[in-house]
DNA sequence: AATATTAAAGATAATTTTATCCTTAATTTT
DNA sequence: AAAATTAAGGATAAAATTATCTTTAATATT
């Protein structure tokens, strides 16, 4: 459904909520690992998640540094992370493409579609980042190579 | 939601189905003009849509040939577009991107997303072509360049 | 202050998606 | 049969996405 960097964003971020808080901070490193993903590429993802214009998370450099979300940024929708990586639109739009789709100027899909999207935005804009953290359910491919 | 590709599909077979019959087939040509598509890319898709495999729709080279659909394929549901082209993962895959996402062994956000992917499958799979044809709403950007 | 540790930033590369163009093949009409 | 019309197929190009690497900057510890 997402960008492979959103899912990685998404994952990412539910990694922070679950094993940051004041005092402990997550490396790349462990987060990379924590959600199976390419250490230089979630890299770069965390730090658009985290620049001046976006800052769903936080981040120190230095030793014991490394990223966190604060309190307030736990509260809200996970709708946040999906729009810092600029794919709401994959949620927004029209199903066929067409722009200015809408009641007034349905597209040919728009009536069976319409409460669906609904639907999928209020999952995301009414769940919080720390109500999906808190399931504790998987972030990582599970590893088929080590099954008995 | 869709790739480009699927979304010209769409609206490519949706067109076909309310401009074809048995004696009338549409050229390329009036298929891009009619759904807003780049010419030569939208006769790439048909290709893939009327190739060996896949058989959504269907072709006549020569004069007063062109695309058609058969009676047969206007009954299928529109997920045949979406499997044709590719696509059929987008809404059937993990929000995640977690391979083997399933109840038993599920990501952080399978509860909340299960019942709209299955809301999203139905959606493709219980509609048929013909019915979404039917509806005579729009399939090409409105043109705003003209309003008065 | 020096050193070690960590993220930030920028450059680069590989892959996939989107788009275009040109030649060939098939079919119909004359 | 010849000519005209249409799609099929293959090659190419442009853009976006995914991924990697190297250098720099910031911070904490000693």
């Amino acid at each position: 459904m997402f960008s492979k960097s959103t899912e990685y964003a998404l994952r990412a971020t539910i990694f922070i909520a679950r094993n940051s808080s004041a005092d402990t901070k997550v490396s790349i490193q462990s987060i990379a690992e924590g959600i199976g993903a390419p250490k230089p590429f979630i890299a770069k993802i965390l730090q658009q998640l985290s620049n001046k214009q976006n800052q769903v998370i936080s981040s120190t450099p230095g030793p014991s540094g490394g990223f966190f979300i604060t309190k307030e940024k736990r509260s809200k929708p996970i709708y946040i992370v999906i729009e810092a990586m600029g794919d709401s639109t994959i949620i927004e739009n029209c199903v066929l493409g067409l722009p200015n789709c809408s009641d007034a100027a349905p597209c040919s899909m728009h009536k069976v579609y319409k409460n669906i999207r609904k639907d999928l935005l209020s999952m995301f804009k009414d769940r919080t980042i720390d109500e999906i953290a808190k399931s504790k359910d998987r972030l990582i491919p599970t590893d088929f190579s080590c099954k008995e």
